[in-house]
DNA sequence: TTGTAGGCGTTATCAA
DNA sequence: TTGATAACGCCTACAA
């Protein structure tokens, strides 16, 4: 009884049905074979559960079938529910799906990108933030498709696929407005990330076309953190004269917000509205019901995996695609009209 | 101009630096090389930048450097914590980590299990549900470790690292009779689930120790998703004598669980009793404040890891090792002290 | 210490 | 249609 059991090669199959390795060969990658022949090695196959050695044909074929997802944190839904999507497609065509997590660290992402070239993958799906633009550029050249999600980077052609998040901020703001509110506060992420940047410009957009004035005081910045939702949360609170909306702009500064309130025992939406983001579950979980903003995450994934297979492919039409898509609000009761609006 | 850079090989970087390809892997793999050589070479490498073709090393040597990570769902928060732990670890000893979502359907996790056997990773980490055994054995045959997380399978020796679920349940549940209650209702996982089979075994054990009867009609049987636990926790609601505790097992039906005594307007803790599981960022904002076990999911990412690390450096010691890591509460606002205790 | 040469399992070219 | 055979890039006896 042999303990470890050999995995059966193509010779093994060939010898076995009788015929040429090249024939095996042949026929595994779709080429017709004689009816007879056919049946030979599909019996052979099958008698050795023989298998390819996908590393034996990616030496040949200089293909893995692996591709790389680098995304900035595991932790944090909104990558994982596009890596998710991501994984399920690539694995339908075959593919294998190497995550990499670079913990909002520009140098880690860097090395890790690096990681993913060196593994030889196939394509890359890439949610930047801080990424040498020549290492794209590079990989581009050297014929790997990179797709990148959520913010482009300058100076730099390639496809990407994002939420459109200025109308993201622009309509929920739009519902703060329309219910009356005229102090509305806005927790914004890091002013070096695009989406941040974006949702900013929606705020400040949508009060253009209301034709209403904008109080810097009621911008923030933090760093998309639970601790920034917390710490800027409590700096609106205390100001002399404290918004009466709040629209934070992303899930973890928003669950951050929230404890702020709630450690201060502040209704929502009776002492302040609120409208925050990406998160269905929290919003469902808290009390009152959350509006929040709702990317299309899913959405995403799908696009980004399947834009990813075309190019892998070989097919570049359309290259450099921007797939822009459209965000959603989902009204809970977090947000109060105001009698004061006209 | 080229468009494509040709990455170079070995015989490339030999024939720079004057030498044999043999000297050069030898000297690549930590083989002693004249201290002369040793320069030439290394100037050859960053003159032609130079790596080595994983892939062809793999065919030569059987290892991918590459483990496979096989997980029920990518969206829930138990497993990306120990994903995100274990590919930073894995990482750092160079290798790739592939992760398979099975999405709680033993089908796939089956099927995605072949999946990295034929990958050829060189080890699996895997979160069982249906897995069929003998898979297991064979892998391990065939010299590919596995680690278990969360559950054994009976009738395999496998290396296992998983949270002290009996005495998580034990520990909550004591904490609701110390503070008074009697009656107490149990949201469990499915039956054929182990953890949820060990969670319930607290339950009764702690019952059992200060003497106290079960009731059946306290025990109700979830699936581990939202709707469950609005569902059961509905059911409870809805009973003549109902529970004036409920421990709630996993962080999807404790979500549902929330979100039920919301939409009935139930306050928590003066209406009914609550501990839940699992989510520290969920336990801070839901208010009041929620009374959790927590499993110390980077510990078993960490142990798992390390662990599988250990056997595919090829050290059996200690095999099939048992590790079982200690749960934490996390005592919020959510349980009520009932005056009728004596 | 260095080099030669064979082989890992496939694919692909070219004859047959 | 099939079959020899030479790569693919690296590792590893074995010989020098």
């Amino acid at each position: 009884m042999e303990l470890i059991k050999i995995a059966a090669t193509m010779k093994d199959v060939a010898e076995y049905a009788g015929l040429s390795i090249a024939t095996v060969s042949k026929y595994i990658n779709g080429i017709k074979v004689k009816e007879e022949n056919k049946k030979r090695i599909d019996e052979a196959i099958k008698a050795l559960d023989f298998r390819v050695n996908e590393i034996a044909r990616g030496l040949k074929t200089k293909k893995t079938t692996t591709v790389g997802v680098l995304i900035p944190s595991l932790e944090n839904i909104f990558s994982t529910t596009i890596v998710s999507k991501v994984e399920s497609i690539l694995l339908k065509y075959g593919y294998s799906t190497i995550i990499c997590d670079y913990r909002q660290n520009r140098e880690l992402e860097n090395e890790k990108f690096d990681f993913l070239i060196n593994k030889q993958v196939d394509g890359i799906i890439l949610v930047p933030y801080g990424i040498n633009e020549s290492k794209i550029i590079e990989a581009l050249k050297e014929d790997i498709p990179v797709i990148l999600i959520d913010r482009s980077i300058r100076g730099v052609d390639c496809d990407i696929v994002l939420a459109d998040n200025l109308n993201a901020a622009y309509n929920a703001v739009e519902i703060l407005i329309t219910k009356g509110h005229r102090r509305i506060g806005i927790i914004c992420g890091p002013q070096d990330i695009y989406t941040a940047q974006e949702r900013l410009k929606g705020y400040i957009r949508i009060h253009e076309d209301y034709e209403l004035e904008i109080d810097e005081n009621l911008i923030k910045y933090g760093d998309y953190e639970i601790q920034s939702g917390i710490t800027l949360m409590n700096e609106f609170l205390d100001q002399k004269n404290p918004p009466s909306a709040v629209f934070i702009t992303n899930y973890e500064m928003t669950l951050g917000a929230i404890m702020a309130l709630n450690s201060r025992n502040i209704k929502i939406p009776d002492e302040i509205s609120i409208i925050g983001f990406d998160n269905i579950q929290l919003a469902n979980v808290v009390k009152p019901k959350l509006s929040i903003v709702v990317q299309p995450m899913q959405q995403i994934g799908e696009f980004a995996a399947n834009l990813l297979i075309k190019r892998m492919k070989g097919d570049d039409s359309g290259f450099p695609a921007m797939v822009r898509l459209k965000t959603e609000i989902l009204e809970g009761e977090s947000v109060a009209v105001i009698n004061s609006y006209i």
